[in-house]
DNA sequence: AAGATCCGCAACCGCCTCCAC
DNA sequence: TGTGGAGGCGGTTGCGGATCT
């Protein structure tokens, strides 16, 4: 068994010892990585490329973070986590000094029960249903009053009716038009007097953010959203990015577009961007990300988490982290519509 | 004190994509 | 255009220390 790039010759497997790490770390050191296949022969190691890399990336690295995981880091994961599901090296992405296996670990072994724990599915972030909740309680020492739901977005007085609690039935839909195309949908703004029916035990905040509305980059037009959440979409209306990439739409599956023209219809922009996907076009952004909490709205929803196809450039670079992360932006030069 | 169980984490495995040829 | 090597990534395994009984 093993790495086909290792069957040629036989390579040692499992702890690294001291021995190994220093041969490594002097090796990369003095002369960088190069072809990982190449490394072991010259630093004079029996493992593999694949096992060095590795054991670079994860362990010797010298700008990693060691120790225990903060608060903060925790709550940057959740909210990545979230909207990108387990792309594990996306979401280490965004914590200088972490790694990927860092953070699937920590995922794994703590967050996922302390999720668990609050009755919250870690795989979609909903709730989980109180009779399979009773059935997946585990020990956890939160307390019920430390609890606060990942999602609560009350608008204002007048959505008062219309405030979610855990996990709102947020669809967001990244924009099938380009940034510059003549066929951009209207303009998008807060909407808080459009009626919403009434038909469910929740609604959603038909809310979605204008690029023109200078307001639209106050964090405090979101006040409840989580930071990430916030970022993302003051910064996605402050770019150049497309602003309509990511909107809030009814529980119908409209745009809430009420100004101009018609609402646009996503089981419609669903299929055209899946037949467009079909068609190999490889750029296409054609998922959602779909968060329901009580009923089965959407009942493919975790499907379609984990199978999202996001633009995740996009995402990545929507994303930005509370100020008092250090924080690579870099890949904010990099905003741009993949179409 | 000793065995059983739990748990965190490092490392491996296999699949996928990219790219050179 | 097909093929194979290399790198990257997510899922999984299994070791070893901590905790429980």
């Amino acid at each position: 068994m093993g790495h086909r790039c290792c069957n040629k010759q036989k390579v040692k497997r499992g702890l690294w010892s001291p021995e190994e790490d220093e041969k490594l770390v002097k090796y990369i050191t003095s002369h960088g990585h190069g072809s990982w296949s190449s490394v072991p022969k010259f630093a004079g190691l029996k493992r593999c490329g694949k096992s060095c890399r590795l054991r670079w990336i994860n362990y010797l690295r010298p700008e990693l973070k060691r120790g225990s995981f903060s608060a903060e880091e925790e709550q940057i994961i959740i909210d990545v986590h979230r909207i990108l599901g387990n792309r594990w090296a996306q979401i280490a992405k965004h914590l200088p000094g972490r790694t990927d296996n860092e953070v699937k670990n920590f995922w794994n072994s703590c967050i996922k029960k302390k999720l668990m724990a609050q009755g919250l599915d870690p795989k979609t972030h909903n709730l989980i249903p109180s009779h399979q909740r009773a059935a997946n309680k585990i020990a956890c020492n939160i307390s019920q009053s430390n609890q606060q739901p990942f999602s609560i977005i009350t608008l204002d007085s007048k959505m008062k009716d219309y405030s979610m609690e855990i996990n709102p039935p947020i669809l967001t839909l990244p924009s099938p038009y380009p940034s510059n195309s003549s066929t951009q949908p209207p303009l998008l703004q807060t909407t808080t007097s459009l009626p919403l029916p009434a038909t469910t035990g929740y609604q959603n905040p038909s809310v979605i953010w204008n690029e023109n509305t200078q307001n639209s980059q106050d964090s405090s037009i979101f006040p409840c959203l989580s930071s990430i959440e916030n970022t993302l979409i003051s910064s996605s209306s402050s770019s150049s990015v497309n602003p309509t990439g990511f909107g809030l739409l009814d529980e119908n599956c409209f745009w809430r577009t009420n100004i101009i023209g018609e609402p646009f219809d996503a089981a419609k922009i669903f299929e055209v961007m899946q037949s467009q996907d079909q068609e190999n076009q490889p750029n296409k952004i054609c998922d959602t990300q779909i968060m329901d909490n009580t009923k089965g709205v959407h009942d493919n929803m975790d499907a379609s988490f984990d199978t999202t196809s996001y633009d995740l450039e996009f995402v990545d670079s929507t994303i930005l982290l509370p100020g008092s992360m250090c924080r690579d932006l870099s890949s904010m030069d990099d905003l741009a519509w993949n179409f």
